[in-house]
DNA sequence: GATTGACTATAGACACGGTCTATATCTCCT
DNA sequence: AGGAGATATAGACCGTGTCTATAGTCAATC
């Protein structure tokens, strides 16, 4: 191990750069005879002369200059670390991975994303999707720094911000038109062909349990993988869609979709941000946080 | 300018590395809190959080490992300085120059430094050639840790040891037989082919001045430019060579050259070690002095 | 659900040493 | 000879790095 206080080294470096000890200690506020008094210390620590000394500076021995090939690299290294932290402290540069769903990605995080960004063009975003329990695992493996999910999460080791309040429902197309401004019932709903997301998403698992608890069993006649193509079935009139209405409000607006009414409510959901618990956030992922409430 | 004690690094190297704060005062010899401490230090000084704690010990944030990946290198940059100035300072490893004439270092200096490379074979030897002015501007821009020429030398800026002393002698081959046993005066000398040293050197400069000091001219028959040369010629009968008798002790032996007895005393010449005054030697240098004394 | 062990954080005290001022010394230059 | 500018040395003081002691936290184990 290595006997020297390193911060002799650097006080070296400015004297062998400079050529003076005077010039050294101006360029580390302190005074002349501390720095002779430094390189007079790293010498004997070493056992080897560094510098010849006369009357216009010091300059290396052949011993100093070897020392010096290796402490100017090790030097200019750590300032190069220290000028990447500012820049991580400023939000200069950076990294900011968040898990989701592309849906809340495209619907619920892109205006954040898009206004983040532009205030912080250094930083990189890195949108990873993945199911739910996906996303926990990527947190704890440190893949990604936040999670954008849908409520509850019990994991203890996860600490959980409440995010947008969501509300899911039936919509249809032209094709089921009968339906429109009518009010119906859970089981007349099943006489029709439902369309559901196929994942086991959090909100399939909840639309499936409310039924059950009307004692109806839901059987969706078609299962798809994306938001986006339950969206597109309805609208073909493949089916009732169980969507979120406000990644529909668009669809909803023009005419293309129609919300089913029912006679129950049908609960809400609540989008939940996800962070370890104990581990401190990467700045840009705070900053994020911050920006999200 | 850095703000952050470069010692700080060190202690966050080892921290980072064993991923212990406990672990790393030990290889620092240091205690934990004193650890724990110097980390709050640095962490604080950067603004930045750089490890998270938990019961097992520390792990690297984002910006923590962003930081590591330089310190790393600077601290590995800095163990091999410290190991090749260990090395510099047991001769394990270094370069020993020496400026001087061919002669010299195969008459004189040669089973010097067959014993020097036999003790310290991981330093390196760089034997310059070259006329003593040349040799002094060599020893001046510290292209040679020390210079070996005949003396005096006058330079202030030098510091001249004694070395040997040399005979310069007058020596001739068989062709002039009839001269062996005989006293011969400077004057007679002259009426014979004289063989000089072509180069300004002061083994010539002297005798020339000696025959000047005695009213006579000196002007060689022929100049060569080795004390090789010198000897060769003299064999061959093409005149008398003035070279040094230590040089010439393997012809004087086996007969092929004798030498020369005059009437006067001609001057014995002086080898001089030279180094810079008031600069350290090498440690190499240093203790390759220390052999010849 | 206590208990134990391993780890880090905090508090407070002490002493070492890093830093300063003042001064000496040296060399070069005018 | 004197001045400018460099390093070396001496001695004093204050800061801070380090220690001991203790608390707090988490996880595992019985």
């Amino acid at each position: 191990m290595s006997i020297v206080n390193h911060e002799l080294y650097k006080v070296f470096y400015w004297a062998a750069k400079t050529g003076s000890l005077s010039q050294a200690a101006k360029a580390l506020y302190l005074t002349q005879p501390s720095v002779s008094h430094a390189i007079k210390q790293l010498e004997e620590s070493l056992g080897i002369t560094l510098f010849y000394r006369n009357s216009k500076g010091v300059a290396l021995t052949q011993e100093g200059a070897v020392l010096y090939s290796y402490i100017e690299k090790s030097h200019i290294l750590i300032s190069i670390a220290e000028k990447k932290m500012t820049e991580l402290k400023n939000l200069d540069s950076g990294e900011l991975k968040i898990g989701g769903s592309e849906s809340l990605f495209k619907h619920y995080l892109l205006p954040f994303l898009e206004e983040f960004h532009q205030q912080y063009p250094g930083i990189g975003l890195s949108l990873i999707h993945g199911t739910t329990p996906e996303i926990i695992s990527y947190l704890k493996e440190g893949r990604v720094d936040l999670g954008v999910v849908r409520m509850p999460i019990t994991d203890p080791q996860l600490e959980v911000r409440e995010g947008i309040q969501l509300q899911d429902c039936f919509v249809a197309g032209a094709h089921y038109a009968d339906l429109k401004n009518k009010v119906i019932t859970l089981e007349m709903l099943l006489e029709y062909p439902i369309i559901l997301f196929s994942r086991n998403s959090r909100a399939r698992m909840g639309i499936t349990e409310l039924f059950h608890g009307y004692g109806y069993e839901l059987k969706p006649e078609i299962e798809v993988g994306s938001v986006g193509l339950l969206i597109e079935c309805a609208q073909k009139g493949l089916g009732i869609s169980y969507v979120t209405r406000e990644f529909v409000s668009k669809e909803l607006e023009d005419g293309s979709l129609f919300e089913i009414q029912l006679d129950v409510q049908l609960p809400p959901s609540q989008v939940g941000i996800m962070i370890m618990r104990n581990m401190p956030l990467s700045r840009a992922a705070n900053q994020f946080i911050e920006r999200i409430k």
